[in-house]
RNA sequence: GGCGACGUAGCCAAGCGGUAAGGCGUGGGUCUGCAACACCCUGAUCACCGGUCCGAAUCCGGUCGUCGCCU
């Protein structure tokens, strides 16, 4: 007898695809509570510029990992795959469906194949470095000051030495993800392709539905670059300006998110404002692209092609039956 | 009407006789502890016609177009 998965809904899609709105319909006809798999929105004074939905738009309806973090801390995929896990449990326990809403492709992968990070040990050492500097491992940080002095291509050979197969995937130039091969294995004795080739045949824990709202490319873009002009109106400079002047520089995790990041150069007087919000708009726009790549490559996926579809009540509509179809 | 300048991919733009840099945008892709991050791939025969030359985007002539100045 096999016991059967718990239920999990995921909503997702392209920023400014309209992801909250429905979050909110959804959540009410299925007595969900919504976790947020924002990489952006967790951080707490950070509203207009990650389009955070306001306590009146939640019309009560419960929601997790918003607001949990002050913007120096950090945050990543472990992080939020360790609390989206406690809150999931919570929520079961409330006899709810936790539906998981938000952007960040990454991190819903991390829960719904339940990824493995525990195999490193990175986590435990560097506790005591972490205060001083935003939880970069000394490891990490030895590996940096490496990738400085002797280059990018130095130190994909050294990876080529001990892991050939991510070398092969991993392009010399993007240093950051060598960096974190070579450390994975120095901690490990493991090659990471090794981990990786095994986590990625992992079958959900969860009986789930992944949604992924999508639109015409070229109307999307429209409602990015309006959105963003909306959010200039709404006073994204002052609340830029606002958490400059509580301390945040560009250093930050949080200050690289879209929006912040070209403020803030606007800000240091690197660039006029007209010249940022081209760039944020322009980034944005690359953004979402980059999303719906992530997305076409997730397995069993649930495409909800807006224009399919005569209103919302009909996207709901299929959403549910969807929903009781693969998860009850 | 006259004089001058210019006309290179969707846009900006180098090249100035030897077989089309680059940037941006667009499109596609990678991603398993920073992911709103980081990274990769992606296009033209040079307004048109004729001439000179072994060879022209590059020189000459003409046509068309754009811009500026002048009458």
């Amino acid at each position: 007898m096999k016991q059967p998965k718990p239920p999990l809904v995921v909503l997702t899609g392209p920023t400014a695809v309209g992801k909250t709105e429905l979050s909110i319909r959804l959540a009410k006809s299925i007595g969900g509570e919504i976790i947020s798999a924002d990489s952006m929105q967790v951080y707490r004074g950070m509203d207009i510029g990650t389009a955070k939905i306001t306590e009146e738009e939640k019309q009560g309806v419960p929601h997790f990992l918003l607001d949990e973090l002050e913007p120096w801390e950090e945050f990543h995929v472990v992080l939020f795959q360790q609390k989206a896990k406690q809150y999931i449990k919570e929520i079961y326990s409330r006899g709810h469906i936790p539906v998981i809403v938000g952007g960040t492709g990454f991190y819903i992968q991390s829960v719904l194949y339940d990824i493995d990070f525990t195999k490193e040990d990175g986590a435990e050492t560097d506790r005591k470095e972490k205060a001083a500097r935003r939880g970069t491992s000394a490891l990490r940080r030895v590996l940096e000051e490496l990738a400085q002095a002797k280059g990018a291509v130095w130190l994909h050979q050294e990876l080529e030495r001990v892991d050939p197969v991510s070398a092969r995937q991993i392009h010399p130039n993007n240093v950051k993800r060598v960096i974190r091969a070579l450390e994975y294995y120095q901690q490990t004795g493991e090659p990471i392709s090794v981990h990786n080739a095994r986590e990625r045949e992992k079958e959900s824990p969860y009986a789930f539905c992944y949604f992924v709202l999508n639109q015409e490319r070229a109307v999307l873009y429209e409602r990015i670059n309006r959105r963003i002009d909306q959010m200039i109106e709404d006073g994204l400079l002052e609340e830029v300006a606002g958490l400059r002047e509580a301390g945040c520089d560009r250093s930050l995790v949080s200050m690289q998110g879209l929006g912040y990041k070209e403020i803030l150069a606007y800000l240091e007087g690197e660039c006029s404002l007209e010249e940022a919000v081209y760039r944020l708009k322009r980034d944005t726009r690359h953004f979402a692209k980059r999303q719906l790549t992530w997305f076409g490559r997730e397995r069993e996926v649930l495409w909800i092609q807006k224009e399919a579809f005569p209103d919302t009540e009909a996207i709901l509509e299929f959403m549910i039956k969807q929903i009781e179809e693969r998860v009850y």
